[in-house]
DNA sequence: GGGGCCACTGAACGGTGTTCAACTGGTTCT
DNA sequence: AGAACCAGTTGAACACCGTTCAGTGGCCCC
């Protein structure tokens, strides 16, 4: 039986969960398929749409929404959930990063992510506004987050009882998205219901002198 | 005359601003230099550690931060000013963000932020959330921007009259950077003077079931 | 004149994504 | 049976990449 499109992509993907995105190049995929490397360009037409393919299904894990939580807590779920999909690959962000790069279109997720956040912010201008806060906010800190765990990695030198070190790092990291994440929603909910007393009423920033003209 | 680290640096930054960071290879510098390829690394220990300091000087011209202002104001001035010096430079984003993955520390600009939003947000750990917050929001909007910018670029096979969409695209890119930077200053000022009406006060949201245990 | 050192060269190592003429092996048509 | 066709694969090549290192030239100081 001759090479599958799905056959790929599916060991790309563990490929991807096992040693992360650096190490999916072509060549070593065409190893691991035993096959040569050209062979992977009869199915895929660049390593991109590969990655944009693996993206998609290291996100099809993640549940559908909850209509029946409230709209804030449904929002935050999702987003805890999608942060968590992704912190859980090894350059899981670099692999959305670049997916969303290729094609912003093919990530379901944030499909679902817009349709839950519409319940909480009706006007479609702002409700967009807060959805890419959240995703940027979710890629970046989980960026962060790995890089900061690659960075320990390479200085694993003269530590060996790293795995208590591993699971704290990890719990502040959770714990510094979510203060990020009730910010975000925060403002949020200020936006759509302004309040009475001035001060934490809607902000409109002034542009910045712009220094390249 | 030799070398200079100095003169080394700023043919790279030359390099990103003209062409990109994917333009910046050692072999192409090198060339620039007039000068063999190991020659930089008697200047430099690495690509990466160029990258850091090329992002130092691309953030040198960033002003001084605002006290002047009222808190949110200077929040969102040295914000926009941020995203206009990242914005300006093909691949700023990328290298920014590398700089970021490599030493974090050394990002001068992001001190800056960091105080101007304690005089708005006095509790370190919210205010640690609302920075972060606010440079995800910048890097991903700015990278989400350039990525389409280099898309549309790809495609410019039957176009030719791009000059006015072009402009027209940035200033949409910069009205939708605005508006998730509204949501996330109205979020602190939200959290920092939690209002008295129950529906806008402050969110804790609830852990996620992670997928990963 | 000779030693030492800074700055550099040239070549190599071991990769990378991608392309393409040539070649299989199987199916279908004559 | 034999020819034609074609999806799928190979192996080699192209044009790069970051990094290392033995050697080398020029310069200063003793």
């Amino acid at each position: 039986m001759s090479l599958t499109r799905s056959q790929v992509v599916d060991v790309a993907v563990d490929l991807v969960r096992r040693y992360g995105l650096a190490d999916l190049s072509m060549r070593r995929l065409a190893r691991e398929l035993g096959v040569a490397p050209g062979a992977i360009y009869w199915h895929v037409d660049s390593k991109q749409t590969l990655i944009v393919e693996v993206a998609d299904v290291l996100l099809g894990a993640i549940g559908d929404s909850r209509p029946d939580l409230p709209p804030v807590e449904a929002v935050a779920w999702l987003a805890s959930a999608l942060r968590d999909a992704v912190a859980g690959v090894p350059d899981g962000a670099d692999v959305i990063g670049v997916a969303c790069a290729v094609d912003p279109e093919s990530i379901r997720p944030l499909r679902e992510l817009s349709r839950a956040v519409g319940r909480l912010v009706t006007a479609p201008a702002e409700r967009d506004a807060v959805v890419e806060v959240i995703v940027h906010h979710v890629l970046g800190s989980v960026a962060a987050e790995q890089n900061r765990r690659s960075a320990r990695a390479l200085d694993a030198s003269d530590q060996d009882a790293a795995d208590p070190g591993r699971a704290a790092s990890a719990s502040v990291a959770v714990k510094s998205f979510e203060a990020g994440l009730a910010v975000i929603l925060a403002g949020a909910v200020a936006l759509t219901a302004p309040s009475t007393d001035g001060s934490a009423g809607r902000f409109r920033p002034r542009p910045a002198p712009s220094p390249e003209g």
